[in-house]
Parts: C-alpha cells; sequence; structure tokens
DNA sequence: CTGAAAGCGCTTACAG
DNA sequence: CTGAAAGCGCTTACAG
C-alpha cells in the first residue's frame, strides 16, 4: 500500500478491470480514451499512484541510480550531484546516494545497489575494486565512472581532457615566461593526477624546463601544507600547476600569509573552475571542467545501456577550456 | 532477479525450503543453527541477496530515507548530506536524493517520494507547502524539517537554537565596543534569518543601541553584494552580524576590496562554522551548528517513528556555540 | 481494446 | 523448527 490506494481501488472506482488501469500508468499499451479518463479520474479522487516496488518486480527494472562519490569537501563534487539529479528527475529517474567513508567503495555499498536493484551506477572520485565491477556486470548493470580512469580494466568513463588540457596549461605557462614550476598533485593512484602531470610535463620535457612534483591529496588542507612545505624549502618556483582547484586556494592562501606576491611573484593555475576560483580573493587561473556537458554524456550512455546492455567500453572526454584570471 | 538468484535457487540447494532462506535472511525468526549454515553456504555459493523490493512489497516497509535539499553551494550543506548518509548507513538504511531547483519542493518530487514509500523524508533548506505534509502524514511517513522551521504549522524540527545564539553574538558584540551594527539576513521567509534576528535585535534594543537590517539570500554573491550596497552608502557600521557564513565570506571579501580592515574598522560574525570560516584569508568568528548532533537526533526521531508512528511534532534546538576567530 | 489469470521474489500466519 | 500456501501490488502474455 504504497499510498493506501492501490490499482484494484481505482479500478473498482473506475468500473474496470485492474490490468486497464495499470494499462494507463504503463506507457506503451493501448486504452481506450474512454478508459483512459475514466481511470485518470478514480485515480485522482483516491489520490493513487502505482507503487514503484511492485512495478520493479515485475519488470525488473528500476528507475533508481546509483550514485557513488567519497568527497563532498570538493565543491565540485556537490555540484555534480545536482547536476545528476537534475537530468534524471527529467527523465524519471531517482539517486540513490552512496557515500563511502574509505577512498575504495566498500562490499556493503555494492550490496545496497544490488538489492535495490539499481537500473545504473555511476562512480564519481571513490576507488573501486574488481569486484565491485564484476558483480555489476554480472548483473548487467551499466556503470560510468565519472572523472576518473581505471588502469588496466576497461570501463566507461566520462572526464575532461586531462593531457589536452594539461600541455595547453604549461605552454600558457612558458609563455609567460615561468621556467622553473612545481606540479602538486592530489592522490598519487588517481587517474587525473597522473594525467594533468603527464600532459604538464610532457610539454616541460620538450622545452627542457625542469620541474618538481609534489605529492598531496586533492583537500584545500593539502594544498596549503604542501605549499608550505615547497615555501620553506626557500626557492619560490615561477609557477605552481595544482592539480585541482580546491587544493589551489589553499596554496593561494599559503603564499599570501608568507607575503608571496601572485602573479608577481609566482603564478597559479587550478583545474576544475569551481565557484570559489571565481571569488575575489582567489581570481584563480584555473581549466574549466564542463561539468553539464560530463553529465550529459553520461546519462546519454546510462539510458541506452539501459535500453539494450551491451557493456561497452571507452572514455569520452571533453575539451573544457583555460579561464584566465589573476593568478596569472 | 535482482541478483540472477532468487531464494527458491539457494532452497534447492542447500536442501530446505524457501521459507527457510526467507527465515535466515530476515531477523527476528527462529531457525536451527543447522538450517542456518546450510543455507548460508548456499547463498554464499550463489551470491544471493533478498530482492529489497519484494520484501518492501510484503513489509509494506522500505529501508529508504528521502533526503530533499535545494542548496548544494553552501558547503553546510553537502556535510549534512554526508553525516546523514553515513548514520544511515550503519543501520542499513539508504538516502534517496531529492533535489528542488525550486524553493519549494514539487509535487512531483513527493510523488516520487510516496511511489518508493520511503520509511521517512528529512527536509533541509526547501521550503513546503501544506499538500506535502498532509500527503505524507496521511501516509504516517514521519518527517523532520532539519534546520528549518515554518510558522503556524506543527512538525518536529531539528536545528541549532537561532535565538540564544544571535543573543550571544549580539552580547558579544556589544562588549567588543560595537555599537551602530547591521544584519545581514538570508532569504527573509526562512526561519533561520527570521529568528537569528529576533535574538541578535532583542539585545541590541534592550541596550537601546540601534542596527540596520539588510536582506540578501543565503549565496556568497548575495554578502558580497549587500556589504557592496551597505559600503557604498558611506558609513562603515561597528559590525555585521551575517545570517550565514557563506553570506559572511561574500561580506569579507566586499570589505577586504574596499580596503576595509577587518577587525580594526568593522566587525564580522557568521554562522554555521563551514570549513572554509576557518580558512586563514577570511579567520572569521562565527556560531557553530553542531551537524553531527543535529543529525544523531534526527535519525533517533525518525528510527522512532518507523518503529511505531505516532506524529509527534516539537522542536530539538541544539546549543552550539561561538568560534571567536579574527574577525571580531 | 479489455478482462481473467499467472507470476515477479519475497514474508508470514497456519499447521504440523 | 519447518514446509506449503496465501498474498503484497503490480505487468503482461493470452483469449476474446
Amino acid at each position: 500500500m504504497s499510498n493506501g490506494v492501490n490499482a484494484r481501488d481505482v479500478a473498482k472506482l473506475a468500473g474496470v478491470s485492474q490490468s486497464s488501469v495499470s494499462r494507463v500508468f504503463f506507457g506503451g499499451a493501448s486504452v481506450s480514451e474512454k478508459t483512459r479518463q475514466k481511470v485518470l479520474a478514480a485515480a485522482e479522487e483516491l489520490g493513487y499512484s502505482p507503487n514503484e516496488f511492485a512495478r520493479s518486480l515485475i519488470t525488473n527494472k528500476t528507475r533508481i541510480i546509483g550514485l557513488v562519490m567519497k568527497g563532498v569537501k570538493n565543491p565540485f563534487y556537490p555540484l555534480v550531484l545536482k547536476e545528476f539529479t537534475t537530468h534524471f528527475k527529467k527523465i524519471g529517474y531517482s539517486i540513490l546516494f552512496v557515500h563511502t567513508n574509505n577512498d575504495e567503495i566498500q562490499k556493503e555499498d555494492v550490496v545496497t545497489l544490488l538489492n535495490y536493484n539499481v537500473a545504473g551506477v555511476i562512480i564519481t572520485d571513490a576507488t573501486l575494486s574488481l569486484k565491485v565491477t564484476e558483480d555489476l556486470k554480472k548483473n548487467n548493470i551499466p556503470l560510468v565512472l565519472f572523472n576518473r580512469k581505471v588502469e588496466g580494466q576497461e570501463f566507461f568513463t566520462v572526464g575532461t581532457n586531462n593531457l589536452a588540457a594539461s600541455r595547453k596549461i604549461a605552454e600558457y605557462l612558458i609563455q609567460k615566461g615561468c621556467s622553473d614550476m612545481v606540479y602538486i598533485s592530489g592522490e598519487r593512484n588517481t587517474s587525473t593526477s597522473i594525467e594533468r602531470e603527464e600532459g604538464f610535463s610532457e610539454v616541460l620535457e620538450k622545452n627542457q624546463l625542469p620541474f618538481q612534483r609534489y605529492d598531496s591529496d586533492y583537500s584545500y588542507e593539502g594544498g596549503y601544507r604542501t605549499a608550505k612545505t615547497v615555501i620553506h624549502k626557500g626557492k619560490i618556483p615561477s609557477a605552481f600547476f595544482v592539480a585541482n582547484d580546491i587544493m589551489a586556494l589553499g596554496v593561494l592562501d599559503a603564499l599570501r600569509e608568507n607575503s608571496i606576491n601572485v602573479p608577481a611573484d609566482t603564478k597559479v593555475v587550478g583545474f576544475d573552475n569551481i565557484d570559489m576560483a571565481g571569488w575575489p580573493v582567489y581570481n584563480l587561473t584555473t581549466w574549466e571542467q564542463p561539468i553539464s556537458e560530463m553529465v550529459e554524456e553520461t546519462v546519454k550512455y546510462i539510458l541506452a545501456e539501459i535500453e539494450e546492455y551491451t557493456g561497452t567500453t571507452g572514455n569520452i572526454e571533453i575539451k573544457g577550456q583555460l579561464i584566465e584570471r589573476k593568478t596569472t
């Protein structure tokens, strides 16, 4: 009794069979206009809406998408969540939000996803084990890695073209006259950190320019701490390329505290283009990740796989663009 | 076939009846240890886990909590989402995330919640109509307003004691020697804005001190814009009490841009104690909302109501505390 | 186009 | 403690 009233009640009031009620509410069946009207009127009167669970039990399909997320402190991800929720709502899907405290998505989380027989899964910044993937695949549940790749395995991923972006950033900084630069990475095992370093270092090497990598953790505090480490070494590099914005804000704050002028004494470039990058205290030059386009591609793939499961893999890479502000 | 394999398959392999399988997985039934072991082994082998939908259909209960949220740009709310997800996961509940673009929770959102027959609903910063409440009540679905009250109607709400907090803030600022102050509110129709003004103005009036209210919208941009308006009037007040942190950061940035020194020329106090309030560029004095305690109270209430629905109303108010930093 | 009936995967009285 | 059976609220062949 999802709503206290079921299809039989509506049928009785409308003077039709329960099957007809079902046909009216489940798309694609042939019902006469007269029947439809009677049913709709009765349903309205009783406040009926079909029980999703009974429906799912029969169709073996749900209209629930599992969204797995780790970090909510990086504003990039709440925005991603919002975009997905909005997009999926338009087409009648709801979001089951799964938060992993640990880096890796836990077995219990996957069990939840399977118990609810989700129509699709999106994993953002949580890492995942082979086991998880297999469980989903075994059940023909489409999976998208959002803003992440996994080495060695084949997945469907959607992200920004990190290589192209970081090359452009390197060229841009070189053109600005920077020579000795620092790259601050996020967690070392993330594809985003790796790729952003790769494109960056590639161009620097080609130009025979040195650079140094410092490993951090994609958090504000991490960026702040890492920048302090660099500063305390005494020699300020001519530029910092920081693997995401939230760390870059930490870097800017550390520089400010040490009275190091940006962009006069050193330059800073971030990645993501979160709202805060545009705030006047920061005015961070950064690479915009076009969330809404990335979300659209993800939704498109999942819908197609729901329609007909193929298990297609591949990497969709959106370009994005450099947002020039005042830290360069 | 949530998992490809159902209870009958397990029963066959274990050499018991399907009822016994069900008894093992559904708590509280009496099963012999021998049967339990056989079933568990078979289930393990087949990778069985019970279909939540079939279960819900029978029990007329779900382990899904609907969480309704509007703003994700204020970091306070993503944190709330995270806390709820973590807490509920521990007791086997999942979060259906509902995002309302509009201020008011939409009818379609409620229909979704009802279709999924959620065990409880938490509404954070979205407003709600009488209709919504009735629909939930009619279905005995417990509802908590989190960090919000609604005038005239009786609900169960959990929040911070805004009156006590804002009184303390007023006293604190007076003690710091402030006399002419400005209060920047969020949306005027929110209980938080109203209560925070009430406590604040009450103390000021008692001390025969004037104050001026400016209406804003609980966003960074709103705080920034409103502070500019105040500044352009020419006379800088001796303190700003800003109804939430994210606006207060906007205020601080506007002041900085106009070379107005904080805390020398004017003081600023926020509300929430979001992470960013502690960042070195801001160092905002603020009132801490103890999210985790608030979440605990909410969970406790919802669980009790799931156990036995009473529709109890009331307001739980957590104290919180002043976090003194460098803007005062 | 429409109704009667089977069945999705479970839980839960009911006997034994 | 355990099995057979009914039933939760739906969808969907199957006849007509």
